[in-house]
DNA sequence: TATTAGTCTCTTTTT
DNA sequence: GAGACTAATA
């Protein structure tokens, strides 16, 4: 009998969680564990995990399924950790193979099985930036560019095709429900996702939506369905409340009595159906099989304060439906969440750097506070008054490393040179050479096509005049054989003097052109570091002031969508008001508005000590500048009624009070100490 | 045919 | 404040 003591720390439903079915002959019934924000969800899932293994389960055959890489590998950690206390050998972690997201192990399942499929074994991964760019080729060869009324844009034509596939709905439905101002181009949409889908296959392509797509149509076949599913005993999900309806087709194909199944999500915490996630995935779980799933909820809260949970609950409170329950917590000290009215977006973003930097002087390190934000954009002000104070912080969300230019520039040229057929990374890249514009790009390209093979092809292209010397280098490039990851340093190479040509600030961008050329060192292959780098793209931008070293203390911001799973000791969330939280893109239907709560709710239980809240009066609107005014004047968020301000203490700041707004205020200390750091390093 | 300058619209959240 | 499309120019 194994030593059963690392379950001691777990409270009684968190167990009820880990041992549910294990053990027994036969493999556990379905189960679903309802687990609130801060309940200790990952550290359950780990402990089922851990238990499994400690009776006998082969790592092997677990199948984990988390929302991102960040979460799968902090998960099998912590598998490792406990399985080493209770076992006293450890479990390695990598035996744990089958550990990412859903579409991660679909990229995974699709490439394994390739060629049994009709795909080919190298196929390229588009990120949405590639899809919509070929949507857009789609669009133009269909002569949709030139409509009378204008033509949906390639990114809401994207939109509207993912939500058709993620969401298994009819189009007519999709519009009608979610992009009713495109409702009139129907039969035009149609004949347009027909040609995208075609062009994909041509070229060898998928989409993030094809590596779901083509898994589920693939578990269509039964035999194909046991063979998948019967690879794993256990099937183990997190956050399945952000998961679609394509996906539980999926996960039903892999077990379809819903034996070794265990699902774990929060409905509070739903905040993804904008990409057509639904709630009713879990809601419906416990009755989509024979044998009916079992329930287990967590409802103890072991991360925020009694005031700040009070809070969170009385937000979410008022929501139109819910299902759990309300959390409590025996953290009964602390101040209750500020609500601060300052003037202007300025003035927030100079108390809420003020609060910061009080908050390190009294101990509370910057990597223990986190400013939270609706929206990417709304994050300029502070990140310039961070700069300005020269405090380190890091950025989660909003742009990321692969949407910058001469990133993408590279990483076409890679993806080309592995697949020659891939049109959008061919249009990119040809387009980089002077006297290669449009057409010519196509023209090529048409002939590549056509071609049987064409690497080979590509030395027969009669080339512009214009392109002249940069052509030969191109054509050379390409068809050099180099070995991974010798290839990255051709590629990069060949890219020099094209940087130097279109960038002003060549420096800074080859800088992040090395970087990504020592994480390319750490992959086997090409393919493996172009999935990776497409399905879980690296989140800070180099070329923020000053990346922070990996050893130093930084402050950390982050959309509230990227805040997902992850908990501060002081949480300070920007803009509440209304148009911001929500946003008034969001209030269109009382659907979207509820998810804006929802979004509110779980930026708020991600504190542990303390939660500020910014209340600017004035905002600046880069939308609607014809009516003149540049800004409006903004009221406390709608989630926050008079009926529950109580939960709140209300604060009025202003600069004059606080070391006056007409002198400049006093550098704060850690710019001393930063800066005389910095001159002896 | 490529490139540039100028006018128009739309602006979230992410695998 | 950027991307998309158009018109004018090299």
């Amino acid at each position: 009998m194994p030593e059963a003591g690392y379950l001691d720390k777990l409270n009684d439903n968190q167990r009820a969680a880990v041992e549910f079915g294990v053990g027994g002959e036969a493999l556990s019934p379905p189960l679903l564990v309802i687990a609130g924000a801060g309940s200790g969800k990952t550290n359950t899932l780990a402990h089922r995990v851990a238990h499994l293994l400690v009776n006998g389960a082969d790592p092997r055959r677990i199948l984990l399924m988390t929302f991102s890489r960040r979460a799968a590998t902090e998960l099998t950690r912590r598998v490792e950790r406990i399985t080493a206390q209770a076992m006293g050998t450890s479990v390695a972690a990598e035996a744990l193979t089958w550990a990412g997201t859903f579409h991660g192990i679909g990229a995974r399942i699709l490439r394994e099985h390739a060629l049994s499929i009709g795909l080919h074994p190298e196929f390229s991964i588009h990120d949405r930036e590639d899809s919509s760019d070929l949507m857009n080729l789609c669009r133009h060869g269909l002569g949709f560019s030139k409509t009378e009324s204008r033509f949906p844009a390639k990114g809401t034509c994207l939109a509207i095709y993912s939500r058709t596939v993620n969401a298994e709905t009819p189009l007519g439905e999709v519009l009608r429900d979610s992009f009713p101002w495109c409702a009139q181009w129907q039969e035009e949409l149609k004949q347009l996702f027909g040609a995208y889908v075609q062009a994909k296959q041509a070229q060898n392509v998928l989409d993030y939506d094809d590596l779901l797509l083509a898994w589920a149509q693939v578990m269509a076949d039964p035999g194909f369905a046991a063979h998948i599913g019967g690879a794993w005993d256990h099937v183990l999900i997190d956050e399945y409340q952000d998961t679609n309806r394509l996906q539980a087709r999926i996960l039903k194909a892999l077990k379809p009595d819903g034996r070794g199944l265990t699902v774990v999500g929060d409905d509070a915490q739903s905040i993804y159906a904008f990409r057509a996630a639904t709630v009713r995935n879990i809601l419906d779980f416990p009755d989509s099989f024979d044998q009916r799933a079992d329930v287990i909820t967590l409802d103890r809260n072991y991360r925020s304060t009694q005031p700040i949970l009070a809070a969170a609950n009385a937000v979410i409170g008022l929501a139109k439906e819910r299902f759990t329950k309300d959390l409590w917590t025996e953290r009964a000290s602390g101040p209750k969440p500020q609500l601060v009215t300052v003037q202007t977006e300025t003035e927030q973003a100079r108390f809420m750097v003020d609060r910061i930097l009080e908050n390190r002087e009294t101990g509370m390190k910057l990597k223990e506070q986190a400013v939270l934000f609706r929206t990417s954009s709304h994050s300029v002000q502070i990140e310039a008054e961070l700069t300005r104070r020269n405090v380190p912080y890091v950025k989660f969300g909003g742009l990321k490393f692969l949407d910058s230019a001469h990133v993408k520039d590279l990483l076409s040229f890679l993806r080309l040179a592995r697949n020659p057929r891939d049109r959008v990374a061919g249009f990119r890249v040809l387009q980089l050479m002077p006297g290669i514009g449009p057409k010519a790009a196509g023209r090529i390209l048409d002939a590549l096509d056509l071609a049987p093979d064409p690497r080979a092809a590509l030395a027969d292209v009669a080339p512009p005049a214009r392109a002249g010397a940069d052509w030969e280098g191109f054509v050379e490039a390409m068809s050099t054989q180099a070995a991974w990851p010798a290839a990255l340093g051709l590629a990069r190479a060949w890219y020099d003097p094209h940087l130097d040509r279109l960038h002003e600030d060549a420096e800074a961008r080859r800088a992040d052109l090395l970087q990504l050329e020592q994480i390319a060192t750490g992959y086997p292959s090409a393919e493996a570091f172009l999935t990776d780098l497409t399905l879980d793209p690296p989140d800070a931008t180099s070329d923020q002031a000053g990346a922070p070293l990996k050893d130093e203390d930084y402050l950390i911001l982050s959309t509230i969508h990227s805040a997902k799973g992850q908990e501060w000791k002081s949480v300070h969330l920007l803009n509440a008001v209304d148009g911001c939280m929500p946003s008034d893109l969001g209030t269109g239907s009382s659907h979207e508005l509820e998810e804006e709560r929802r979004l509110l709710y779980v930026a708020m239980t991600r504190a542990k000590d303390q939660l500020t809240l910014g209340l600017p009066l004035r905002f600046y609107v880069t939308q609607q500048t014809r009516n003149g005014d540049r800004h409006v004047y903004a009221m406390r968020t709608r989630f926050i009624p008079r009926e529950i301000l109580h939960h709140f203490e209300s604060v009025h700041w202003s600069p004059v009070q606080h070391g006056g707004a007409a002198q400049r205020p006093s550098p704060a200390p850690i710019d001393v100490a930063a800066s005389m750091r910095q001159m002896w390093s």
